[in-house]
DNA sequence: TCCCTTGCCGAAACCGGTTTCGGAACCGAC
DNA sequence: GTCGGTTCCGAAACCGGTTTCGGCAAGGGA
């Protein structure tokens, strides 16, 4: 290649200014530039001062790369989305990516996403992120009951921080949403309007949080004085299509509820249909809140009463916890639960009718086809 | 701290395989397995072939970081996400990711995401990912009509590859459905199905394909021999609100249509609740074909018929453009248009009432409540 | 036989940082 | 004035790769 060529098609490539530059400028050795800027208490104050000012005032922005190579990390944050799960994440995705990467850039780091097939495809994808140094820890969605990716980050000693507690806490931070209370909230709720059959329809077996709900549906019952009914509860719903089909075996019941608690806002949205095909008005014939605050739910006639989770936030907590937790922080110290926000939305009202006369009303339009 | 914990908390830690451990092991230097591994051409090919054993055998894989450092490449691909954009994109972002991943992973390369809060904001995002190398180029997404993501990116020379043509295409590489040959062809089926009157309803003008997909539209109408009507035209219709404003409107003309054309699905999911309002039945009374191919299409009664676009592929083909556009290929060589799938599920049929039929019926129940 | 290529690889510099080690300068104490 | 202890910084090695440069040996032509 002609070198003129190649001088020619290139700016005057204005070259990028090194550790080298600064501690030129000032006099001093890039050891003593490199220390000030990472905190050594071996440099005087001043001179930190001074370092700090030249670098800013230089422009001066170490390369992450070129540290890595020295220290190990690359301050970047990993995650592994699997694609083959189920789809009710995904609305959340661009909110939850935007959350981390905002608490990444402001210190600098960045955020490597990587995608699997499959569960073990995914630890698979973490190990090789953690052998080729691509990321320093990892955030882990979604966890589950026994969750594999924490036995191999353990394994790895990679750190890592999960969004949802889990069973076993050893060596594990996290972020959560205390979901249990919400739903113990959202039955005390019905209960004070008045209902006294109220029915939860809940999510995957396999995640950890389904659990958390369910006892969280118990307590708001004993809260509220009214015995729990095994017939009352479904599970595994998780798209518009389980809860339409949920909200009307709980309909068929001799004694139906008139309140319905739903784990997440997706399956919620098919009781709409459920309603349409039932002649029933949501909000008056039929309670319900829900949980998660998807903008569908917004949209509806009426809007979908729910607890609403900041997803964006979510992932700013969580970018921050683990690049505390990267830097050393213990991850008995890294442990956070929120509550979620309750959007009165008007899909909760007082029952028009008791359980019973619901029952008659559906039996008789029932028969009227 | 006590060197001793430090041993006693670390495993015997197996220390990572150097290119000096291959070097060594097979009586060669550090040089010539770089070299050898890099294809250069001053090495026997029987050294080389030696080397990749060997290297295979012992599990060395270079750092990108240690790379990096010298050659300026850290072997990821950016990609920035607009937040505050519609919300349309959000449903295929995992399955995008999950297409750039994989193929990112196939060359040994990985995914760097960024969110950004504005257009101004992506390009200052672009910028700092550049000069802190964090990316060696860049997947655009949502090819705007004049797009700034391109002149930042040509002025800082840094490669990209956009989902979406554009107008001018200077250092342009692209990957692009030809969305416009699908409305075409949408057009077309629905005249030879019978309808004579038939609307378009586009998405946002900024971007460069809603242009495209009209001119899609008109050309169709030209096959079919039906003469273009501009009130047959609705424009900026992205939401299911949208759409069903749209719908609306379109059904109260003089002449309404009795096939509508959509470029996005998620603005057609409208066309179900107007036709709800209305009393109409959709595929019976109003045809509907549409484009993307999202989810909720399918459980739709009668399920969306539409053009579905394999966002997954997208990003994967997109994902080796960028690949081969950093290794130096030229841009003109990197441009691939595929077709999107027709999906023909019920949504779209012969026309059972001509215009004129459908505007009376619509009067009739529009006068008793 | 001599010289000039050519093919192939080693030695060493280099990339941009970090970290270890040692020593100069300064301090107060005896 | 000498001595031991701090404080603070420079020199140099180091991290894991890449790239330049030069040289040795084999091969070919005169």
């Amino acid at each position: 290649m002609h070198p003129v060529m190649e001088e020619s098609a290139r700016q005057p490539a204005a070259r990028r200014v090194t550790i080298a530059d600064v501690s030129d400028a000032l006099g001093l050795t890039k050891s003593t530039v490199s220390r000030a800027m990472n905190g050594y208490p071996d440099i005087a104050e001043s001179t930190r001062a001074r370092v700090m000012r030249m670098a800013d005032k230089m422009g001066y922005r170490p390369l992450s790369h070129a540290q890595a190579i020295r220290t190990g990390r690359v301050r970047s944050i990993g995650f592994v989305i699997e694609t083959a799960e189920h789809d009710a994440h995904r609305p959340f995705l661009a909110e939850f990516l935007a959350g981390i990467s905002s608490a990444a850039s402001l210190e600098g780091w960045t955020l490597t996403v990587a995608a699997a097939s499959s569960p073990g495809n995914t630890l698979q994808i973490i190990e090789r992120l953690c052998a080729d140094r691509k990321a320093d820890g990892f955030i882990l969605p979604r966890t589950l009951r026994t969750d594999d990716r924490i036995a191999t980050l353990r394994r790895l000693q990679v750190p890592f921080v999960m969004f949802g507690r889990t069973g076993d806490p050893t060596d594990c931070a996290w972020y959560d949403i205390a979901g249990e209370d919400a739903m113990q909230s959202a039955v005390q709720k019905l209960a004070a309007l008045g209902h006294r059959r109220i029915a939860f329809v809940n999510g995957g077996k396999q995640y950890n949080y389904t659990h958390l709900r369910h006892e969280g549906y118990v307590a708001g019952l004993q809260a509220a004085g009214l015995t729990f009914d095994p017939a009352l509860v479904r599970e595994n719903c998780m798209s518009p299509e389980d809860g339409r089909r949920a909200t009307r075996d709980l309909l068929a019941l001799d004694q139906p509820p008139t309140g319905i608690v739903f784990a997440m806002d997706r399956a919620a949205l098919g009781l709409y249909d459920a309603a349409r095909d039932l002649d029933l008005q949501v909000g008056q014939d039929i309670s319900v809140i829900a949980y998660d605050g998807i903008i569908e739910g917004a949209t509806m006639t009426p809007p979908l009463t729910t607890f609403s989770v900041n997803i964006r936030r979510a992932g700013e907590r969580l970018g921050t916890l683990l690049i505390r937790r990267v830097r050393g922080s213990a991850p008995e110290s890294l442990r956070r639960v929120e509550q979620a926000t309750f959007l009165d939305r008007g899909s909760a009202t007082a029952p028009a009718r008791s359980s019973e006369e619901l029952a008659n009303l559906l039996r008789s339009t029932a028969a009227k086809p």
